[in-house]
RNA sequence: GCGGAAGUAGUGUAGCGGUCAUCACAGGGGCUUCCCAAGCCCUUAACCCGGGUUCAAAUCCCGGCUUCCGCACCA
């Protein structure tokens, strides 16, 4: 099992990621993207794209601030912040309800009004200096900007990329030429004032969300061919864990969206296609009070990290939540004509968290070899690098050789790295540590036959191969190299 | 946000009032026909930030920031 700090000591020291603004103390919540890190989750949110686009989905790209009247409409300005208390002798802050409860009241109140009153009428004394706590205020989860200006230009930083979806609606419909379903994605940034951040990219203040929303006609709702795929752990709300294909969940009804079901078995292979299976995910069904303001049902996938259960995508059944509010608010026609048939489509949210997602990925494919050294086995497609080529020496006209095959396959192949420093073991462990999954070395045989011989870094194994073969093949390097030690 | 612990080269660490601040790995250069972190030589690189105590602070004290472990939170 692999540990995050593990895991961090790694993508720090070989540049996956690392903490933000660390000359100046560093801020929690936040963390860079280094050089292969990008790379990777360039290569994650392809796959995640890629399986949508064969769906049909189409895409857009929305601002990260958005003015105050979205999450007037969305709810998030009013179900998005919890109520706090700050004790005005010394300072100490608390979350009112836990306040509360201590005290033994289970009435809780939902605004700073009735709290106030019901603070005129009872005694809750801080617990740092006894002093009575009369001061209670909005602690919203959504970054504010100019707190002081008036609301029509109040703008806040967005807590989900979704909002951009649903206000669009009317005009991606007409895009659409009126059809449903209709799948739109968003990959960007989400941003959430968390009170406290942990474990790297698992809780950051500003993260990637890919979030496609469903929209669909609840009377055909399309989408009923889920195919059988590899099995499943699912833990619906009454805790009884089973074990079956989301096609069966379905068919069964332990889902009970058919729609939120194809789209369970969709996000289970994605993950799949980026080395996380089964055995690693699960999915959980939310509990009634654990549901967003907006879902009405909702199963996670989740990532065994560390002997914890890790959230990192969730698939919500929004229904009409959103457009209805949308519609009330700014008056907008979200209404989708069907023959005489006039309704307000429902929709399914699949929301991947990519951070976590990358970091899970990183997680579950770190493998210590015997003597100490380290590999990351990525799959060729998630791999920031496909290959590396190495000159066994860079004398001779050997590292020539090699120079020449690497700019050859460059013409066509991007994902392919140059090394001819230090011992070639100390190359090949280091490719291994960041996930290469091919390494081709040139030799002194290279330069009477023209042959390399390329090493997979799982097995170790390696295969001789001519050098018109792989320049003819590097069109598609990947699954060339794949199906030479498949 | 609360309680506890900790912050020293890229990474992991030693030092706990006076050191050219230890060691290893990693990195750079060189030698070695060198296929799994081999060896040898040379080399780059650090005391989280701010204040205080002291003749003298990486070391002691205070504040901040960050990280880790619990608790809480996680729409």
């Amino acid at each position: 099992m692999t540990t995050y700090e593990e895991a961090i000591e790694l993508a720090k020291r070989r540049g996956f990621f690392w903490p933000s603004f660390s000359i100046y103390g560093g801020q929690s919540g936040f963390y860079d993207y280094g050089p292969l890190g990008v790379l990777l989750k360039e290569n994650i949110v392809k796959a995640w794209r890629d399986e949508y686009l064969r769906l049909g989905a189409i895409f857009i790209d929305t601002p990260n601030l958005s003015p105050e009247m979205v999450f007037r409409a969305s709810g998030h300005l009013e179900k998005f912040s919890d109520l706090a208390a700050r004790c005005s002798k010394c300072g100490s802050k608390y979350k009112l309800e836990s306040l509360l409860k201590k005290a033994g009241i289970a009435d809780i109140p939902t605004d700073v009004k009735q709290a106030n009153n019901l603070l005129e009428n009872i005694s809750i004394r801080c617990e740092k200096c006894g002093a009575e706590i009369k001061e209670v205020y909005d602690f919203n989860l959504m970054f504010a900007l100019e707190k002081n200006e008036k609301e029509a230009s109040r703008l806040y930083l967005r807590p989900e990329t979704a909002q951009g979806i649903f206000i669009n609606f009317r005009l991606l419909s007409n895009y659409f030429r009126g059809k449903l379903p209709m799948a739109v994605g968003q990959l960007g940034k989400g941003f959430r004032n968390e009170i406290s951040p942990r474990n790297a990219l698992i809780r950051l203040r500003e993260f990637y969300q890919g979030e496609v929303e469903v929209f669909y006609d609840p009377e055909k709702p399309g989408f009923a061919d889920i195919p059988v795929f590899e099995e499943t752990t699912f833990l619906p709300m009454d805790h009884n864990e089973k074990r079956m294909t989301v096609r069966e969940a379905s068919n069964s009804g332990l889902i009970r969206n058919p729609v939120l079901a194809h789209f369970v078995f969709r996000t289970q292979k994605i993950l799949s296609s980026i080395g996380l299976g089964d055995g690693v995910i699960r999915f959980r069904q939310h509990e009634k009070n654990e549901l967003a303001h907006y879902s009405s049902d909702c199963w996670d996938a989740e990532a065994k990290l560390e002997n914890e259960w890790v959230e990192i995508v969730g698939i919500s059944d929004r229904a009409s939540y959103d457009l209805k509010r949308h519609a009330e608010f700014s008056g907008e026609n979200m209404v989708i004509t069907d023959g005489d048939r006039k309704f307000i489509p429902s929709v399914v949210e699949p929301s991947f968290g990519i951070d976590r997602t990358v970091l899970s990925v990183i997680m579950v494919s770190i493998y210590t070899r015997e003597n100490g050294s380290k590999v990351l086995k990525l799959n060729t497609s998630i791999a920031p690098y496909i290959a590396s080529i190495l000159p066994l020496q860079k004398k001779d006209g050997v590292d020539v050789l090699a120079k020449d095959i690497y700019s050859s396959i460059l013409e066509t192949e991007s994902r392919i790295q140059y090394d001819e420093s230090g011992s070639i073991g100390r190359r090949y462990a280091r490719q291994d540590e960041v996930g290469t999954p091919y390494c081709i070395t040139v030799d002194y045989e290279s330069l009477e036959d023209r042959s390399v011989t390329v090493r997979e870094r799982d097995s170790t194994k390696q295969v001789r191969i001519s050098t018109d073969s792989l320049k003819q093949n590097s069109g598609h390097l990947a699954t060339y190299l794949d199906s030479l030690f498949a």
